[in-house]
DNA sequence: CACCCCATTGATATCGTTGTCAAAGAACAT
DNA sequence: ATGTTCTTTGACAACGATATCAATGGGGTG
């Protein structure tokens, strides 16, 4: 038989309350008593019954990852970050897929929540960008932290990156590789992510002095297959680009491949860069200049805002963003 | 407040007692009262409480995947089958990831069972192929499947799958093409699909009359790091054969790059075939030529094994083995 | 008709925590 | 010394389910 509050309590001589006090860290207890519970605590090794603690206080102990069709790699990342945040704390994760287009999202969610009695989510991208569904969430009083490229709602929680001065930063070093026929892949639309590096893009060549040029720029979803279609459409021009920058590593792989079926090389005959440095970006060859971020250390951060908001005593964690990394590989040539 | 056993026990005009064996599905309940009971929780929307249940019962409704630093989208695959079959179930999923080498391992993971209460496990490659892990899992009677290629005892709870004879059918397949000089590159020591996939390998050119070449069978550990080294080693042999099948996409996608680093060109100068049909298979020029595991399936069909040994009324489930499929591309090329 | 058996049902204890609330004691002001 | 407030502590109820065990009643048997 496992060891209880009560077992504690003899031990230490005091009431079970007492106890249940010092393993909440409540205030008001004589610090004498604090060291002899926690003495007694370790001494048997007792560990609070989660299910008699949730059945208690409503909470659950549990967080929720809300995720859509992401990236394996990215989901993996995601969630290894999260554990990770979660050791030792008690709190555990369960991970929930949803359909961003469904019309029954939000009561699906609002549902799963009260079903599970979820003590709060963590929302990934692209429904991190439906500020409709956060504000459901708002109403329904249900705590979320989100991991997302850009911070609608400053008072939220919230982990960002820097897509807009990391795509600023990479479009820049293709120019200064001589580049000045640089076409783009856009991302998937929903993804706010998309349109910060999109934009991005646009100023650094406006900045450079390069005209646009909307033949090399492409509208893609993020697969691996529309950066294909995209390579195919743009290899049909009458005149191709030098580079192609590709909102993320898939569509970069899938340029790669629709230019190598032209017999193009590359970096030899097009240069290339994708975003978000999943294993493909070098898995490939060349292998792919491409930016990273953070994914784990962000979803860590964003699982320990949530828990620190849940527990009073986790130290304060504030909302963060987080920089990314120019990874130099392969893909990118001088002129 | 949501509604408890109490409100049913009320609206149904029974006891609390008849509630919980009608929503347990326990013997001896009259057909009308079953009936009269059900229509009441379905009338309030009655959920049992979790934590109530699991309080009483000392069951968690929980299990665990354990796995071991797997391939990102072999992990995500195993996840989502599992989670598939976990629905409406009540059982949940939690992950824990593991060190196969660590010589805690085994204490660790009976403190995590006991700790979390978790009612069974699904273990993975290749901790899955570690008898003893398994054996002391079997002496602290912790409930458990696993999700493995082989199965070294027919007793337990297993889906396992066909590696050795897709093995051999692929390696048919490249001899068919008219291939005679064939590589090999080993998968990881500690995996029994890599000793499966070789002998598939072995025996299917033995029966085809084809001698076996050492000079072209490497060891790799089913990284892409582990391929392109191999393939670096024996593009410096003397005589470089006109095809190689790795034990895994990532190591054939490392190949590649050596060949083509050199030079080579996929499938003329060579060609290569992979296993899993993991995304990078279909997301390099040539696309390889594979074979696919329905591994989500079978990680379903794993938590079901599971789940129906808990639930009494689970329909029962048996243990099964899964075929694979031939996935043909375009890194095979006929002589 | 009396008896027993078995299927069905319910009253109540119980799981291991936290919440409520009151009591005891310490500290401080008057 | 007395009253007041604040800190510290504990007794006991409560959370929402399942487990135990006894009560009930219908059907079969002698």
């Amino acid at each position: 038989m496992a060891v209880t509050i009560k077992d504690v309590s003899k031990d230490a001589a005091v009431s079970i309350k007492t106890v249940s006090r010092v393993i909440n860290n409540e205030a008001n207890v004589a610090e004498a008593t604090k060291k002899k519970v926690l003495a007694s605590v370790k001494k048997l090794g007792f560990k609070p019954n989660k299910s008699a603690q949730s059945l208690r206080s409503k909470k659950s102990y549990m967080l929720a990852l809300l995720y859509d069709n992401p990236n394996k790699s990215y989901l993996a990342d995601v969630q290894s970050g999260i554990f990770n945040a979660c050791k030792n704390t008690g709190y555990n994760l369960v991970i929930q897929e949803c359909d961003y287009k469904s019309n029954k999202l939000k009561t699906d969610i609002i549902k799963f929540v009260e079903d599970f009695k979820i003590d709060g989510l963590i929302v990934t991208p692209p429904l991190s960008d439906m500020e409709d569904f956060l504000k459901e969430l708002e109403d329904h009083q249900i705590d979320y932290s989100v991991i997302a490229p850009s911070t609608m709602n400053p008072e939220s929680l919230y982990v960002s990156s820097n897509d807009y001065e990391a795509a600023y930063t990479l479009t820049s070093e293709i120019i200064k590789h001589g580049h000045k026929d640089i076409g783009f892949i856009k991302g998937h639309p929903k993804h706010s992510a998309s349109h910060l590096r999109f934009n991005g893009y646009l100023d650094a060549i406006k900045n450079h002095g390069i005209k646009r040029n909307d033949q090399w720029i492409k509208q893609g979803n993020f697969s691996f297959k529309s950066g294909f279609d995209a390579g195919v459409e743009i290899f049909h021009s009458e005149k191709i680009p030098t580079a192609i920058f590709a909102s993320n590593d898939s569509m970069a792989a899938g340029i790669m491949k629709s230019a190598q079926m032209k017999g193009m090389q590359v970096p030899q005959d097009l240069s290339l860069a994708g975003f978000d440095d999943s294993p493909i970006a070098h898995q490939i060859w060349p292998a792919l200049t491409t930016v990273k971020q953070p994914v784990e250390k962000m979803a860590a951060h964003a699982a320990k805002i949530l828990i620190a908001k849940f527990d009073g005593l986790a130290e304060k964690t504030k909302s963060k963003e987080f920089k990314s990394d120019l990874i130099v590989r392969e893909s990118l040539r001088s002129l």
